[in-house]
RNA sequence: GCCGAGGUAGCUAAGCCCGGAUCACAGCGCCGGCCUUGAGAGCCGGUGGUGCUCUGCACCACGGGAGUUCGAAUCUCCCCCUCGGCGCCA
């Protein structure tokens, strides 16, 4: 959420953003308009407490008949008191819904552009593999090597849900704890948070009301199937304030991740877009001087996993009209995947500055007298596992169909080598 | 899910029964001032949010919301959370 006196003081700033993010200004527009009017309201509201307040110290003091005059008079302002009241507050839920789908500001590191294809490729790790023989993609060496069942996980959940099996399933479970180990040696704490949330979570990491058609609701307790870890874990600290000693704080967190995908159906085959996926996260709360120093941090320690797993990849430096909602600058990872030749996003990690603070309610106290301040806070994935699966399997192939297993992940699967 | 006790400022904690006399008692912490060679003690002031005609004035804030009233921390109703006890249950 931005705040309401910089909208109010600069709405230059806010109206480049809308325009470079290719947002509607007049969600700008309103804002003003609404604004002003509350606070005309909210004066004259005030105005009439102070009134209202006196007179009632007073009334306990006068003759009876001086009394009943007086509270005649008061009825009439509280009526009136009343109705601004009223007012006020049909516009503060009318401006509160245009903040919350106000994007944050893209930082001015971030190149103005309209869509992926104005990213900037920033960093290269390895090549894509080369093949003397042709390769297959993930799903034809899942099926073969039955360790992916794509049939039985749509009988029992649906179509964008598979099942890992035997070695599959190992090789996931491997990968969990690899990534975990190496964040955990970064300095990240691990925690494992529940895997729905309320809707105030929702709302304080920005996917609520925005994305909401995107995730699961279980209507009847208004809660929410967790849609990335870095809802749970960034509201672990929802209505708190840090000491500045306790900053910064890292998080790691591993936890299934739940994915509606309403309306996209191209490009389904595979695991590349699932309702159901593994992740492992990560997430910074962070003085706000070091959130875009954080965020360089943040993206070499995702980076780790993928150079551990010798997996080409790229990094992109999103443009502004591909930043998501909340994000100020967001770098993604690309990993290569050769059989179905695309580089897939398995990592995207951004710096929110107080965009998520401020929606969540997040603080630290500069010094113990000080009033407390928004943190920053960061979030990257460490990373998504079924595209990491896939660009691993099919990097990993062999002429005769065997899937060899990265050196880092055979201590985490009892030293084997091959996957036949 | 049931019963009971609670939720007051950064923290501790009065007030609630009986609505108005303290601008929400008081303590701790912290900040500023006085004092001091310095620190401490002591004394004075301050310590959240918002609005405006912004060196000031005012409004709001006692878990959240609604109501009663000229006036609510205080009375009524609904909800949330914490802690006990009971029940249920991997």
């Amino acid at each position: 959420m931005l705040d309401i006196a910089l909208i109010r003081n600069n709405p230059g700033l806010v109206r480049t953003s809308l325009k470079n993010r290719g947002y509607p200004e007049d969600l700008l527009d309103e804002f003003l308009r609404v604004d002003a009017e509350w606070r005309k309201m909210v004066d004259e509201s005030n105005r009439l407490k102070k009134v209202r307040n006196s007179v009632a110290d007073e009334i306990p003091k006068l003759r009876d008949d001086e009394k009943k005059n007086k509270i005649d008079e008061m009825k009439r302002i509280v009526e009136r008191i009343k109705e601004l009241d009223t007012r006020i507050s049909e516009l503060e839920n009318v401006r509160n819904e245009i903040v919350l789908n106000m994007p944050n500001i893209p930082h001015d590191s971030v190149p103005v552009g309209r869509s992926s294809e104005d990213n900037i490729t920033v960093k290269e790790f390895g090549k894509p593999r080369v093949f003397d023989f042709p390769p297959k993609t993930h799903f034809e060496i899942g099926e073969d090597l039955d360790i992916i069942d794509f049939t039985r996980g749509a009988k029992i959940a649906g179509s964008g849900f598979y099942v890992m099996k035997g070695d599959g399933a190992r090789l996931e479970r491997a990968l969990i704890n690899y990534m975990l180990d190496v964040h955990r040696e970064q300095g990240y704490l691990e925690v494992f948070p529940p895997a729905v949330v309320n809707r105030q979570a929702v709302i304080g990491t920005g996917q609520y009301p925005k994305l909401k058609d995107d995730m699961y609701w279980i209507e009847r307790d208004d809660l929410w199937l967790n849609p990335t870890a870095e809802v749970p874990v960034t509201n672990l600290h929802m209505d708190e304030i840090f000491d500045k000693k306790d900053l910064p704080i890292y998080y790691t967190a591993y936890l299934p991740s739940f994915r509606r995908e309403a309306g996209r159906h191209a490009d389904t085959r595979g695991i590349v877009r699932v309702h159901q996926f593994n992740k492992v996260e990560l997430v910074k709360f962070v003085l706000p001087e070091k959130s875009f120093d954080e965020l360089e941090s943040l993206l070499l320690d995702a980076e780790a996993i993928l150079q551990g797993l010798e997996l080409p990849y790229r990094v992109k430096l999103l443009c502004t009209g591909d930043l998501g909602f909340a994000s100020a600058k967001t770098y993604d990872i690309e990993a290569h995947a050769p059989g179905i030749n695309l580089w897939l996003e398995v990592s995207s990690c951004s710096c929110f500055t107080d965009f998520q603070a401020r929606r969540a309610r997040i603080k630290y106290r500069p010094e113990p007298h000080l009033k407390s301040e928004f943190v920053h806070t960061l979030n990257g994935s460490g990373i998504a596992l079924p595209r990491t699966v896939a660009s691993l399997l099919e990097n990993y192939q062999n002429r005769d169909g065997t899937v060899t297993i990265p050196k880092v992940l055979r201590p985490y699967m009892q030293g084997q080598e091959l996957i036949e």
